[in-house]
RNA sequence: GGCGCCAUAGCCAAGCGGUAAGGCACGGGUCUGCAAAACCCUUACCCCCAGUUCAAGUCUGGGUGGCGCCUCCA
């Protein structure tokens, strides 16, 4: 497939390290709080990827890390009177159980930076002694960005530039402002470990480094995450990683665009954000994923509720599209002329898959298929056919994380209660059929009336 | 100041040189005891100017407008 790096910044043919298998690191979340929906989209974005990759046949080692310490975490733990391992295991399992209502899977592994302590330590050793790195007398240690002449290869800056413009704490201590810290040391009511360099925490940005390198090897295929982590974040892992190991680091480096409200960009900080914890009281948290994919994941996205709402009417078209087949699949007849271009339809997805990830692109083929196949079954009820077109569907719904539960059977309360309906019905004897009627609603089914009977589904 | 992105119908959005996918909304229709739902049909010359080309949303240059990174942030 072709996928944009943005090293080159160029589209590149994806060719893995090592054939058919994918090592791939995304970004995860800092687990202070619910996640919001811009924190959603790379989860979304790469979630799909991986489902791509693995439809594709390769076999792929998933890592997202949780940061579980840093400033963010200590201030917010402070607040709520608990340490920070508390904090930080209430929210992974908030992340989990969001994750879950967006269809995003697990990874291979969720290394959490707590726990990989040791790794850390030994990186910032290698560091040290490779002379990328240097300690403090207050305990710090400091990345030497001057020692990686790489440094800025990623995002396009170069160490001139950036101190031009610099906006960078005062720190006396510091060799040159671009440096940035591996290593704090402890401050006075914070979580700390022993270490070569004394007591203290991991700095914001080597706990990557290090994880990926402890579960994808010093070399692997695809780093993920949000635009805004390209500099300096991921910058500064590849000089992390890099100065360690004297190889190049990272093949691919895929970045996703923001989600925007009122064309801003959505952050904590700015406090314009919606939790999709918040959104799932609302809405089905799959429109959520819908809206994500319905647009190319390196542009920006505009957010709002208006936006869902179309979302949903949209996953609703393909809900009702499956309902159909589904009971074309049991009570249609042979039509020896119906026809639909199945094969047609599943290469052009593809190909919008190939074509960087392009799931716009692809749903659109998805939504054609769907309109084509209500024409089709319409008036030509072919079995065969819808079974074939719904298995091509589910199919291809599943790489994209939209699939759902389809062809549910009705519980026999129901069908009972429809029966009566129907025979009030013939009576016409419509005070019992609209009661009957508001029975089956409240029992969570909707009634749909046409031509060809009365069809039930599950709300 | 440095680096970068974007501009397509009422809204969202794909398109990567050959005469504009798709979704939502609006309007029209089918079905229906009513209602709801569903389904079908309908809707654009692509921000402006200049250029390259037989051919340009699609390439180049210049505008205009919006946004992001350079500071914790996906």
């Amino acid at each position: 497939m072709k996928l944009y790096n943005s090293l080159s910044r160029e589209k590149e043919e994806f060719l893995p390290l090592r054939e058919g298998h994918v090592g791939m690191y995304v970004c995860g979340p800092t687990v202070y709080n619910y996640f919001h929906i811009g924190n959603a989209r790379p989860f979304i974005v790469f979630d799909t990827f991986r489902r791509y990759l693995e439809y594709c046949g390769y076999d792929v080692t998933f890592v997202q890390n949780f940061t579980d310490i840093d400033d963010k975490m200590i201030r917010a733990a402070h607040e709520q009177g608990i340490t920070v391992k508390a904090l930080a295991d209430r929210f992974i399992a908030e992340y989990f159980k969001d994750a879950q209502g967006l269809n995003v899977r697990p990874a291979t592994v969720h290394p959490r930076a707590t726990e990989h302590i040791q790794q850390i330590i030994a990186l910032i050793g290698r560091l040290i002694e490779k002379g990328h790195a240097y300690p403090t007398e207050s305990g710090d240690v400091y990345y030497s960005t001057r020692t990686f002449p790489a440094y800025g290869k990623l995002s396009g800056q170069d160490l001139e530039d950036l101190e031009a413009g610099a906006r960078v704490e005062i720190n006396e201590e510091k060799k040159d402002p671009m440096d940035f810290a591996l290593w704090k040391a402890k401050k006075p009511g914070e979580p700390y470990w022993e270490s070569p360099f004394g007591e203290g925490r991991p700095g914001w940005h080597i706990e990557c480094s290090a994880m990926s390198m402890q579960y994808l090897g010093e070399m692997f295929d695809i780093h993920g995450g949000g635009m805004d982590l390209k500099f300096p974040h991921h910058e500064n892992e590849i000089a992390q990683s890099e100065g360690a190991t004297g190889k190049p680091f990272v093949k691919y480096w895929v970045h996703n665009g923001y989600i925007n409200i009122d064309n801003k960009k959505m952050s904590k900080s700015l406090g314009n954000f919606f939790t999709v914890r918040d959104l799932s009281k609302r809405f089905n948290l799959l429109a959520v994923r819908l809206f994500m994919l319905s647009a190319h994941y390196r542009n920006p996205v505009n957010f709002s509720m208006d936006l869902l709402e179309q979302a949903e009417a949209a996953l609703k078209r393909i809900d009702n599209c499956m309902e159909n087949l589904c009971y074309v699949v049991e009570n249609g007849e042979k039509a020896a002329d119906a026809a639909l271009p199945l094969k047609e339809y599943k290469a052009r997805f593809l190909a919008a898959m190939e074509d960087d990830l392009n799931t716009a692109d692809a749903l659109g083929v998805l939504f054609e298929a769907v309109k084509e196949a209500n024409i089709c079954f319409a008036d030509k009820p072919d079995a065969d056919l819808a079974r074939q077109t719904l298995s091509l569907l589910k199919e291809l719904l599943d790489v994209l994380g939209l699939e759902k539960e389809a062809c549910q059977t009705v519980p026999d309360e129901i069908l009972v209660l429809a029966e009566q309906r129907d025979a009030a019905r013939r009576e016409k004897n419509w005070a019992l059929a609209d009661i009957l009627r508001d029975q089956i609603i409240q029992k969570g089914y909707e009634i749909k009336d046409g031509a060809d009977g009365t069809k039930i589904s599950k709300l």
